[in-house]
DNA sequence: GAGGACTATTTAGTATACAAAGCACTTTCT
DNA sequence: AGAAAGTGCTTTGTATACTAAATAGTCCTC
């Protein structure tokens, strides 16, 4: 996309996970360019890029709507990502080399310091976080696979899980990033597999029952 | 979509199964809507479409080219789908229930009257078959594995396997949907979900390797 | 003759005006 | 009063003209 495309798709997808466009709410395109200041053609693309990304719903007859989430939307899209998490790690664990080991015990590293901080860092967290598994993704090298995780790794999910979570768990998180980067290391399909599989599975249940701690 | 952007994807669409086509041809977004005998509008909308489907690809600078698949594209969807589908089986079998086994039977009865046809009647094939993948996707009732696997789909993939099929592979792939029916109509959901990666799987070899039938 | 920059041509992106389709409200008929 | 049809308003779809960017081809320089 150009300029005044990505304009719009970063105005409208940032007023969604803040919440200002909140689920539920039409999205209308004049209102919209408006908005984002340039006219409906970009807004459009931006629409579009946003529904295939599951971030807006359309109906039957056109009208676009932010998405809204409940228990059943939250568990599909944990499994989906589980099962497509656990193939991409388990691809990545035949191609890791030193420098992609390196980069993610850098991002484990990032990681482990917000958590230590005594003002948590909530972006610095989710970027940390986001660094870890798109690496894993990249060393994947798979286009296909990173278009459909593209889909499904969906920010306000993840948003809302860190929030859920209990500074145990956000440790617990962090072992297991770093657990997984040690197969990584030992190129061990299998074990990459299942504590990435496990890793996404407990992330669903912390967001399914509010943290105790 | 509408009217005149229907008309163009369907247009691009069948002429990139066709072969008219070819895989590397640029799109030109002026040449096809001449083609199509509409706007670039509409035209820029199928693109798009397209390309979330796969069947195009995207350069950097925003250019457009029919796809093109090599064996390590063609092991990567069915890998995917693989996935994707055991999953779809394994929801739908507790979710089935009389009607859809008796539409499953009837997509299986219309594919073994093809096969045992004696001139093969491919398009009636791919009818009966993407019917019966149809009906357990619809069966698994999730939006979001839909829209996940409607991109991996690939008809030209599933078109070129069929071709590379002897008619003793049609017979195994047929009584493959037949006992992935029982599976379902026992409501197994493990048992559905073995056969269908199997089935996936066998699909995948029988491409890679050409038919010796 | 090769490399680099400039220009012309091609192609995609954007704005805007107009057309068509939905939706909601009102009004009318039973 | 309820249902159905009509009408006007809202919203999306399409065409087209214009803008920007990228590519390829040419010419100049060394």
């Amino acid at each position: 996309m150009s300029k005044a495309s990505d304009q719009a798709y970063e105005e409208l997808r940032s007023r969604i996970l803040s919440g200002e466009l909140a689920p539920g709410t039409q999205l209308k395109e004049e209102e919209l360019a408006t908005l984002c200041g340039v006219s409906r053609t970009p807004v459009r693309a931006a629409i579009r890029q946003l529904e295939a990304e599951l971030f807006v719903r359309r109906t039957d007859s056109q009208r676009s709507f932010v998405a809204e989430w409940n228990n059943d939307d939250l568990e599909e899209v944990f499994v989906l990502r589980g099962m497509l998490e656990a193939y991409a790690v388990r691809r990545a664990a035949t191609r890791a080399n030193a420098s992609v080991i390196s980069g993610l015990n850098a991002a484990n590293e990032a990681m482990r310091t917000v958590i230590e901080a005594l003002d948590f860092d909530l972006p610095a967290y989710l970027a940390a976080n986001a660094r870890f598994h798109a690496l894993i993704l990249e060393t994947a090298a798979s286009d296909r696979l990173a278009s459909l995780l593209g889909k499904l790794v969906l920010q306000p999910v993840v948003q809302q899980t860190v929030r859920a979570y209990s500074r145990e768990q956000l440790l617990r998180s962090y072992r297991e990033h770093v657990e997984i980067t040690t197969a990584l290391a030992q190129r061990d399909p299998d074990w990459a597999e299942a504590l990435m599989t496990a890793h996404i599975r407990r992330a669903l249940h912390a967001r399914l029952e509010p943290a105790e701690g």
